[in-house]
DNA sequence: AGCGTGACGAGTA
DNA sequence: ATACTCGCCACGC
């Protein structure tokens, strides 16, 4: 068909004009349950496609649409910037974090990924 | 085409 | 714990 500026009757569908492995990561994030995370890597992993950097470079474009503080970085460092923001999140939910050693102290908490990282529950491969 | 950059990650010193 | 290197890959200049 005419790829040529299609006519949009009334309806913008350029609304989720979104590529489709950005629409595929976002769904990922969306299954992440609250008190757990899941890191750039893990979701690209889980996708078998891309790698952490395309995760993240989704995150940063289109993150708002989804529980975005719940993808982070594999070290469990808060996202520079949003360290309050996300920080209320996590107490909220309640995250596992990284009890600041003394020596650590006026650094911000982070993430004990050990415990919050989440698996992403089995794919549900089915097929055995 | 090259080159720098980034919401990354793992390894090494 | 910090600093630096590499590998990674899509983008933009």
């Amino acid at each position: 068909m005419s790829e040529e500026s299609l006519p949009n009757d009334g309806r913008p569908d350029h609304a989720d004009a979104l590529p489709e492995y950005a629409e595929r990561v976002l769904e990922v994030a969306e299954l992440i349950p609250p008190g757990r995370v899941m890191t750039y890597g893990d979701v690209a992993e889980w996708l078998e496609e891309g790698g952490p950097r395309q995760v993240g470079r989704v995150m940063s474009l289109y993150g708002g649409a989804v529980p975005w503080w719940r993808v982070v970085r594999a070290d469990g460092v808060m996202l520079p910037g949003h360290e309050l923001r996300v920080l209320e999140h996590y107490r909220a939910e309640g995250t596992p974090l990284k009890e600041a050693s003394r020596a650590a102290e006026g650094h911000l908490p982070r993430l004990d990924m050990r415990r919050a990282r989440w698996d992403g529950g089995e794919r549900a491969q089915g097929h055995t």
